[in-house]
DNA sequence: CGAGTTTGACCCGCGC
DNA sequence: GCGCGGGTCAAACTCG
């Protein structure tokens, strides 16, 4: 928590500053800071798509790291300015960096399975250390990432409405990136999306690449459906998103070109504070909505972030 | 038939 | 040490 909060006020003051203007300036000054970060030729591929997480877990700033997550996961294309290498440093804090061997402690191994994915035992990982990246964005938003994923698991999170689903990337089978979706409480038209782990493998070029990434599957089971609160808990049922935001939100398989879902479906709800508990939280909202026939046609806004305090319920 | 989703169970980190 | 809660697994199921 050293610099949770010194930096973390630093970032958002520094936004914030430039949110009395508009949307898009504050958003671009904000990115500025950002864009000193300059993968490197190894990280990006013919097409100038990140092959993977550039060194996700070994960057110099923790702006940095949160920049080559979202990257990749946004189609961002080069942010207007760089040089401002020297501003990052002083906005770092959107990320906690954890040793990259505690990145790989997130995966989890059982004793009698035996996959690639799981080398490190589970008991070493510490959970409140992992490195993760939290992103605050529309329904369509969840579309607009480039990788495939496959829901794996979805649970009900205590002290909130929504249930969180679990996705891991399946454009490979070895990757260990994985992604948690789970729709804001503050705002329902909102999704929270938290990316752990780095991809390793190269940024597919159509995100349908992988199998079956466009199946539509039509509500069966409100509970079975992320956006549909916990049955425990009051809040009514709400109006299924469209078929490519599913679950806790967003289809596994965001698929490229799934511009056509609509936010209008979306829930509404009670409200209170989605700090995520830590680590970066990108709040797409401020930006104005995402061009629907564009991909993140602006870098996203980033908000608020760490809080180590877990807000949320505090497990 | 292949791939994704659902869902209950299990495991383990973490707080008390 | 215990219990809670989150994260993951995997069988069963659904769908194209």
């Amino acid at each position: 928590m050293t610099m949770d909060d010194w930096d973390l006020h630093a970032v958002v003051r520094g936004c914030n500053a430039s949110s009395t203007t508009d949307p898009l300036s504050l958003v671009n000054d904000c990115w500025d800071s950002l864009s000193g970060f300059t993968g490197g030729a190894d990280d990006i591929n013919n097409d100038g798509l990140f092959f993977r997480f550039p060194d996700l877990w070994e960057t110099q700033t923790a702006i940095e790291d949160l920049e080559a997550l979202c990257k990749p996961f946004f189609q961002i294309n080069e942010p207007p300015n760089q040089g401002n290498q020297g501003e990052t440093s002083e906005a770092s804090p959107l990320v906690q960096q954890h040793p990259p061997e505690q990145q790989q402690q997130q995966q989890r191994q059982r004793p009698h399975i035996q996959k690639p994915i799981s080398q490190i035992p589970r008991s070493k990982r510490k959970k409140n250390q992992q490195k993760k990246v939290v992103c605050q964005v529309p329904a369509d938003g969840l579309s607009s990432d480039m990788w495939a994923w496959r829901k794996y698991g979805q649970k009900p999170i205590k002290g909130s409405p929504y249930p969180r689903g679990y996705y891991r990337c399946s454009s490979s089978k070895g990757c260990l990136a994985r992604k948690q979706v789970e729709r804001c409480r503050s705002d329902p038209s909102m999704f929270v999306i938290t990316y752990t782990a780095e991809h390793n493998h190269p940024l597919p070029t159509h995100r349908n690449s992988l199998a079956g990434s466009t199946r539509h599957k039509l509500p069966q089971h409100p509970i079975s459906q992320g956006d549909a609160p916990v049955p425990t808990t009051t809040t009514p049922p709400k109006p299924p998103l469209s078929p490519s935001v599913t679950a806790a939100g967003l289809s596994p398989v965001t698929p490229m070109s799934s511009n056509s879902i609509r936010p209008d479906e979306e829930v509404e709800d009670e409200e209170d504070d989605l700090l995520m508990g830590e680590d970066v939280f990108m709040d797409l909202q401020d930006i104005g909505g995402f061009d629907n026939d564009q991909h993140f046609p602006v870098p996203p806004h980033w908000s608020s972030i760490n809080n180590t305090a877990t807000a949320a319920g505090g497990s």
